[in-house]
DNA sequence: CTGAAAGCGCTTACAG
DNA sequence: CTGAAAGCGCTTACAG
């Protein structure tokens, strides 16, 4: 037995005043006297009636004006990775706090974002943001002639009319080489992501760029799929041979406490004594007392104000060019990478 | 310069048909011939049309029925715990699958709920799923009027106009208890969750329950928020008296993770050895090697599965009557109780 | 400041 | 099967 919700010619008549003068009452900078406003608040309220946000959408459409939803749409592949679990929590309050809705879409593959990207725009999102992932260059083209806007979160966009926010993976994998050698390693381990995955391949490529500056190079190359469990194989993997890496650099959190967890309690290895252990991202969990993992930070909540912000920006002013920013990361040094001095007798 | 998005009477035009032709074109049961059909369609497909969702919603509001928009708005706090973020992937997922779109809006505190699910309901969700909290009566009521069915998630209704699905926390408490006593545990602690969380009360009846079938009772309790952190303080202030607890049992497996690894790298103490310890939910986390805690394991693909059929159902079909259902939890034996007869000397 | 009216892009009785 | 037209609940020029 629903029954049909209240509109504004219900309040319209119960206040005796027109139909657009309740829409006004709820426009923000409308043209309304302040006591008429306040009278139609008034039994508005006591009526419990609510603007219908789809109705209003509907209207906003004008001439080459893109019709205003009020939702920015999501797209996420691994929600249940802590790494993108902090994210969207993060981006989440950010879009709320700037007044907008979230509509989230859950991808298995990267293939798949041009298609959920098509699907939100059925529902006139008013901006997108891609995390992880890239879109094909005619989907940037289609929201850029709709006139969506579309942010890139830890990637970046090379061309496509697209704005970005990621870390410095080149540096980054700078920084994890630098302690590695500092150390004084000498056999030290990559995993990365599958081939082709761009945020690994740069953190490889900043890694291995400072490895050479030293005169090395990677002593041996894993692949893992950035859940804990491929972090763990490769583990396996890297330690069943007889000449075994002294360090190992992860091209993730989640992946570096796989192989943690494995080289302890599967393997009976000790870390830093038997090899140093370097992660990415700063995870909650990577500084648990048990794990107390030497990573290198993003500054996750900088870096989605950022883009947060950035997106409102050009959700308001079409007009506005896309940017790219990327941040620096910050080595956190903590306890799963031998000191310098402390390990030849 | 965005561009005016194409509509379906542009379609019409370029395809010599009507627009309501289009529209049926469109519809999946609609009166139309198959070659018409066809043709609009190949025209539609060249032009790059899609209809619009937010129109089509808006022309579906007919007298004394609710307005149907496609999405499900979702209500979550604390999405960074590993629980929700497993929770919100799966759900995202389910309801995906089943074609409709899934509106996200997180709060922080329990109070919001209500506020979120009225902003929520501004956009005409057709359904709206509230995770692990409970929402007033009086906005029970309001949703049932509008016939907009909701779906309690790890809560349970009673007398709200509302379906639920959740763990039989009760139960899954006396399990855990029964593990310990079975140990041979005396001394057995509690961490709960704050004064009054409805869940957290539950696990610690059904505990006290079965301790006190055993002649016994809770030796200490603590509370905590389910942070990870909160149980790191709890293990502190447990461990720091000369009497201490010899099992642990933690209303969730993220607070239990803060004791264990307090304990072993903070305190210094071993698990089993000196203090078994249990947790609620399984976890991923929970069952890394280094951890290997023993848990009550909520059936989360299931219980989603369900949740997400029945609220499909209730969409559907809006005179159905809500339904309450509680799962069973399931004790997972890993390494951190203390195993019968391996105890004393 | 206020009201009457057009328009947003669809769906769906209503007639043919 | 097909088209013309009303209607969904708003916003916003347009006149007063």
């Amino acid at each position: 037995m629903p029954r049909k919700s209240i509109t504004s010619y219900d309040v319209a008549k119960a206040a005796g005043v027109s139909q657009s003068a309740v829409s006004r009452a709820f426009s923000p900078g409308a043209s309304i006297s302040k006591p008429t406003r306040e009278h139609i608040l008034k039994v508005a309220g006591e009526m419990g009636y609510q603007p219908n946000a789809i109705a209003r959408s509907m209207s906003t459409a004008r001439k080459d004006i893109h019709q205003k939803s009020g939702m920015v749409g999501v797209i996420v592949t691994r929600l249940e990775d802590p790494f993108f679990a902090q994210t969207i929590a993060e981006f989440s309050r950010g879009i709320q706090a700037q007044g907008w809705q979230m509509l989230l879409f859950t991808v298995d593959t990267e293939a798949e974002v041009d298609t959920a990207l098509n699907t939100l725009m059925q529902y006139k999102i008013d901006g997108a943001i891609v995390l992880s992932a890239i879109l094909s260059d005619q989907m940037a083209r289609a929201c850029n002639t709709q006139g969506i806007p579309v942010m890139l979160y830890n990637r970046s966009a090379e061309g496509l009319n697209a704005s970005s926010v990621e870390i410095d993976n080149h540096e980054g994998g700078r920084m994890a080489a630098d302690i590695l050698l500092e150390a004084g390693h000498t056999r030290i381990a990559f995993v990365g992501g599958e081939e082709g995955d761009a945020t690994s391949t740069r953190r490889q490529t900043g890694f291995e760029e400072r490895l050479a500056e030293a005169g090395r190079q990677i002593f041996r190359h894993e692949t893992g799929d950035y859940t804990f469990d491929s972090g763990r194989e490769a583990a396996l993997r890297l330690f069943a041979r007889k000449d075994r890496p002294d360090a190992v650099f992860c091209a993730s959190d989640v992946m570096a406490l796989g192989v943690l967890h494995a080289a302890r309690n599967e393997l009976g290895l000790r870390i830093p004594e038997d090899f140093s252990l370097v992660g990415f991202d700063d995870i909650p969990s990577a500084g648990w007392a048990g794990h107390a993992l030497t990573t290198i930070r993003q500054p996750v909540r900088r870096m989605i104000k950022d883009a947060v912000d950035n997106l409102v920006e050009s959700m308001e002013s079409p007009a506005l060019p896309p940017r790219i920013r990327r941040f620096e990361g910050r080595l956190i040094i903590r306890n799963t990478v031998r000191q310098v001095g402390s390990s030849s007798p």
